[in-house]
DNA sequence: AAGCGGCACTTAACAGCGTTAAGGAGATGG
DNA sequence: CCATCTCCTTAACGCTGTTAAGTGCCGCTT
């Protein structure tokens, strides 16, 4: 009798197999014995190729992020702007691929150095333009906090693009806030067309950095 | 024997502790029978206060943003600038005094509306500085998300002022990234000196608010 | 061919978690 | 004096991350 047997696990097909079960049951039920399951296992065979569970969402980050340089098309000749548009755009694509994607994302740390490559094509991109190191490092890790910070938020509201939160009905807020008008009708603005708002964010900050640093 | 009764818990009583609690504990250690310890209380009667750990976690959210609004003061007669510098540097002052501030406050959502008045006065003054509606909330929102953004990532390496967590020794990170000369020199950029980077990527947010929207 | 070491996993168990159900003491009000 | 409401306790539930110990199988040496 033919019984297969399972090819051994390693830390990327753990990690893969998590990222598809947090899409289906979030953070909060991205437990270690659902994961084992879905791998046909159980949940201490985890710890043969991961030290805990930290270990594993560090990887997962890891693997998001190379999926979002897999997804992003660099061209050394990018100009600044272009470049700042193509990461951010990028990292947020890949933080709304996952439910929670931000959460996981900005509480983890990479394995290995998998962002130095990237990192370092920026950094060129931008010092070559005229920056200096420091304020090439400004530029981007503004940017890239804004981005986190927004997708942070937006997921706060929409779990994954097209679900939606329970507790934000806009009717209700506005009542909420019938003695200021304004914010009332902010509800609006804030809670609808994140893709276009993040847009206008972006293009604010990207706006701020050619202004301060003299560029074009 | 004049056994003292203990004054009947509230909410905020209770988030207050919890407070308190998180910045010798952190979130992970934030437990409801640890706080019930300190409260001289057994952990179901934060029950009756509370529906879930969840609502207690926004009112601890709630009240950090109390406590932020009561530390800033602001004047109607500020510019839109200082305004916006007024806010964010309380906003983050705010996060950074609790351990893992960043993380509770943006896992959570405000009980009622406390929020409004502030708001309603931000808006105002950016309405009148000359801005639409609709600008003044993509301003404000992205100051908001950027600092947001930046007091998460701050306290991942600083979990309180002063403190350090480990696994972020810049020696050894220059050494793993020794081929790409620009992403290890920026490490001593990225790692140190949070007040003054927050300074500079307020400015750059700010900047180009101003250049976007033809302000002063 | 036998034995052996190490890899990759299982079984069993532990303390601690959020949460619920049921009950009880003390004040309040009729 | 009993009923009611408030605020809390005791006990227990299922589940979590994690550790300890054991097991079967592979490749290697003798």
């Amino acid at each position: 009798m033919a019984t297969e047997r399972r090819a051994p696990l390693d830390r990327r097909r753990v990690a893969d197999t998590a990222l598809d079960l947090l899409n289906e049951v979030g953070l909060d039920g991205l437990t270690l014995r659902a994961i084992a399951r879905e791998l046909d296992v159980k949940a201490p065979a985890l710890y043969w190729h991961f030290k805990d569970k930290q270990a594993l969402l560090d990887e997962m980050a890891t693997e998001m992020y190379r999926r979002m340089v897999a997804d992003t098309s660099l061209d050394p000749a990018d100009t600044w702007r272009e470049r700042l548009l193509k990461t951010n755009r990028g990292l947020r694509a890949a933080l709304l691929r996952y439910r929670d994607g931000a959460k996981v994302f900005s509480g983890s740390r990479f394995t290995g150095a998998v962002h130095a490559k990237q990192m370092e094509s920026d950094l060129r991109l931008f010092t070559t333009a005229g920056l200096t190191l420091p304020q090439a490092v400004r530029a981007t890790t503004t940017a890239y906090v804004f981005t986190l910070g927004f997708v942070t938020e937006e997921q706060g509201v929409h779990p994954l693009p097209g679900e939606r939160r329970e507790g934000y009905d806009l009717d209700e807020r506005a009542r909420l806030m019938a003695d200021y008008p304004l914010t009332a009708q902010a509800g609006a603005e804030i809670f609808t067309d994140y893709d276009r708002h993040f847009e206008e964010g972006l293009a604010l900050v990207i706006g701020g950095i050619g202004a301060a640093y003299g560029l074009d």
